[in-house]
DNA sequence: CAGATTGTTCATAAAATAATGAACAGCCAG
DNA sequence: CTGGCTGTTCATTATTTTATGAACAATCTG
């Protein structure tokens, strides 16, 4: 296993830069994820560390946002102490868990504090009332067709 | 028109202020949008910066990034040089400005570089070969999923 | 045209985010 | 139990991102 990225290793590591980027997550976890999703074999986080040339802190961390959705599994490797991972490939999985992890959450939050700003519309008595109300009923609206269009997304990715 | 934020204006504002974030769109963005969207009546910059308390600068700024992809409506109102804005209620169009504008161009570069790998790839000849241009493949095919749900979430918005 | 008024730009400052690495906790092997 | 690995945490540092505000350009107004 050498320690340098290849070319192709890092054209591959800056696709997977960027799409963090995409969803917020830092640069080290698109790294992370690229290295594995082109290794033929499970890595460790020494290996990562090598090959990116980032800490041990940010090997862990990375590993462990990866893992909370589920786009990296643990493999065992016999005879070695260390854990090795490997880039779960199929898209479905990866997205079902973003999803659920990092995206429900928000809209979770997002609907109580709807519920929030309309009770104090109810007490609200300006002659604007009624523009504010209709607003807050669209928004209310876009905040439920966010929350259908997560599982048509996920179930969109079905074959990979 | 009071130059502070109403209990009601603040939460709502926060709600916007929590979607620019999911969308790495700068906090003063999110403000703007949030405040032109319960406003019955139009604003200019100067309503802007006094209710939001930010500086000319961010509120230039962020009313651009706004315009750009139609978050925002310029409104003529007689007797005022000065420029006023709404905000743009038709979630769809906004959506689909925003996939415009700030996806799609990603998307592209991705495609760009995804064909630069697989002549990389053709140069490489390594044993595992086979193994990377399973996976190169693979990405191939989520990026072309990718192109093919954004125009499918911009319909989903269809009503509003 | 001269003087105001309005909006934009951009160098700098401030704030937010991510990376580092040393300290630590857990665990196995002998 | 002891010493050596392995991985995690977290206070600090570095980097990146965002906001600021003064300088500027453009546009009206009288």
């Amino acid at each position: 296993m050498q320690s340098a990225l290849s070319e192709l290793e890092k054209e591959v590591v800056d696709v997977f830069v960027r799409i963090a980027g995409a969803l917020s997550l830092p640069r080290s976890v698109g790294e992370l994820y690229g290295v594995l999703f082109i290794s033929p074999q499970p890595m460790c986080i020494d290996d990562l560390m090598r090959k990116l040339k980032i800490s041990k802190g940010s090997t862990s961390q990375g590993l462990k946002i990866l893992r909370s959705f589920g786009a990296v599994n643990s493999v065992y490797v016999a005879g070695d102490r260390r854990d090795f991972f490997t880039a779960e490939a199929e898209l479905r999985r990866i997205v079902s868990g973003f999803v659920n992890e990092q995206v429900r959450p928000h809209l979770d939050s997002g609907q109580a504090r709807i519920a929030r700003i309309t009770s104090l519309l109810e007490e609200d008595s300006s002659e604007n009332k009624e523009f504010i109300a209709e607003r807050i009923e669209r928004l209310q609206g876009w905040q439920k067709r966010a929350g259908a269009l997560l599982p048509f997304a996920s179930n969109f990715m079905k074959p990979d």
